[in-house]
Formats: C-alpha cells, structure tokens, sequence
DNA sequence: CGGCATGTTGCGCA
DNA sequence: TTGCGCAACATGCC
C-alpha cells in the first residue's frame, strides 16, 4: 500500500532487516515482477549478495549490492515486504522469497503483491525510472520556485494531477494529494498554471503535514499485537488516519464531502472550505 | 454480477 | 520534444 510514507516505512524496515546482510538464496517463478529478467536469471544474480544500503526516492525504493549491482523496487498498487518468524508459513500471494542472513541468524524476507504490479528490477546502474523523479518531498523538501515552474508549463493540468506528477514531485499519491490540497483549502480541480506563491507555500505546508502524519500513523501501528481492536466499518473509518480521503463529512465545516474524477482517479474534496483558484 | 481500489506505462495525437 | 488523454495491466474484495 504505497504512497511516499508507506514506501518510506517499507525503507526502514528493509534498513533493520536487509542493510549490512547476505542474501543467501532466493526463491521466484513470477516472471512478471522480476522482469526483463527471468526468474531464474534473477535468482542467480542475487543469490550472495550483500545488502550495502537501502534509498528511496518517491515511491521507488533502491538497494546497493556489494557488487556495484542496484536492485529497483516499486510497491505497485498492492505490494509490501514481510519478514517471517521461523517456521512460519509463507503469506498468501508471495511472490519473491528472500533468505537472508546475518552472522549466524537466517530469516525469510517475503514480497508479497496480491495484485502483481509491483516491481523488482534488477539493474547495472540507475534506471531512467528512478533519474527522472522529481524532488521528493520528504528528503529533499519543496522548492517552490522550482515547483512553480514546472506547474507553469502545464496548461491543461488540474493542481491534483500535478501533485501526482512524478516528474514534479516524486511520492505523492492520490491520497497524499487529496489530504495536501484540503489542508491547503484549495479546490483540487484548480488549473495548475493558476497557484499563487502563497497557495503553493500552502501546498508544500500541506504535503510536509499529511506525510508526516501519515508515517507517525505507520509507525504507531508496527508493534501493536496484531489486530484485537474490533473490526466494523464504523470502526475502520473512525480509525482512519486520513482526514477527508475514505470519508463523506468535512471535519473542518461539517459540509457533505464532494467527489469527481481527475486523472482517471476518484477525488474527495469539501466544496465549502476548499476553493477554486 | 457490478463496481471499486494508496499506480505506472505505452500509444496515438496535437 | 513535450504535454495530453486514455486504455491496459491483474487481482481481490465488498
């Protein structure tokens, strides 16, 4: 599940997990994830490295081999990685097993991606994919100037799909955007080309806050054992970390949320406290 | 069965 | 060359 915070708490814990360790072998028949390598030509290339380090930028994550080698992951829609406990049975929809070991300790390290969008590309050197990102917010922060340029030449862009642009900002996702733009009180269906110096300092205000949140949610939840907290919708919804995404009242006015559809993505915004520029 | 889902890429066109 | 608009990808779940 994977926008820049989830992708950012994936990092860490490849970080405790991974960085400084031997992938002794690894186990793959899907052909999809791992390409343009076969899967067999994946486990070869991989089975003895060193895990040196572990970046992201946006949304895509790079580990440095010992051997100069870079493997590329991207979380697609439904990807996350999983460390298992000894012995215990394998997640359902795993679709790479790492083993990887320390010193004398060996545990397994699942990818698991239900839906089979994610990526792990196996590359000499940095792939265009991760070169042509832009800024990322959380790392590198926000340089309005520089965001005010590239928002310039996009004429027909809605502020909302810029924000999703990878090229412009590297992480943000339909929800980062949709929380970033109410925070901001501006109508996501804003031209791009139209924000002020000051919406955008807004904007940037915006991102910093829902990521931040978002990733102190994250981290929140890592050793809550398990899930004894009661599970109805109602429950669900109370408990989301998300302000107006996934809801349909405005905490800020009350009013009724709205919906449309930008960039072929499902957008909730409060028609009352967010205006169009 | 219909509809929806936290994402990216490839293609045709201007 | 760059921006735009959209279909396609694959699968689970409500």
């Amino acid at each position: 599940m994977p926008e820049l915070p989830e992708v950012e708490h994936t990092r860490k814990n490849l970080v405790r997990w991974m960085q400084g360790a031997r992938i002794a072998g690894v186990r793959t028949s899907d052909a999809r994830i791992v390409r343009p390598l076969r899967p067999a030509a994946f486990v070869r290339a991989l089975a003895g490295r060193r895990v040196v380090g572990i970046e992201r930028r946006g949304k895509w994550l790079k580990a440095m081999l010992d051997d100069g080698r870079r493997l590329f992951v991207h979380l697609g829609m439904t990807g996350s990685f999983e460390r298992l406990d000894e012995g215990q049975h394998e997640p359902r929809f795993t679709r790479v097993l790492f083993d990887v070991v320390r010193g004398a300790r060996s545990r397994n390290v699942a990818y698991v991606d239900s839906r089979r969008w994610g990526r792990l590309l196996l590359a000499d050197v940095d792939v265009p994919t991760w070169t042509s990102l832009g800024p990322d917010p959380l790392t590198d922060g926000i340089d309005v100037d520089a965001l005010a340029a590239k928002l310039a030449r996009r004429k027909r862009r809605t502020i909302k799909e810029a924000l999703m642009d990878q090229s412009i900002l590297a992480g943000v996702g339909n929800i980062q955007a949709i929380e970033a733009l109410w925070k901001a009180r501006i109508d996501p269906r804003s031209p791009a080309s139209a924000m002020s110096r000051a919406d955008l300092q807004a904007i940037a205000k915006g991102l910093r806050w829902t990521i931040t949140r978002t990733l102190a949610d994250l981290a929140k939840e890592e050793d809550r054992p398990a899930k004894l907290l009661s599970q109805s919708r109602e429950d669900e919804r109370a408990a989301s970390p998300f302000r107006i995404y996934g809801r349909t009242v405005c905490p800020r006015c009350g009013s009724a949320l709205a919906r449309v559809i930008l960039g072929g993505r499902t957008t909730t915004f409060c028609p009352t406290c967010q205006r169009r520029r």
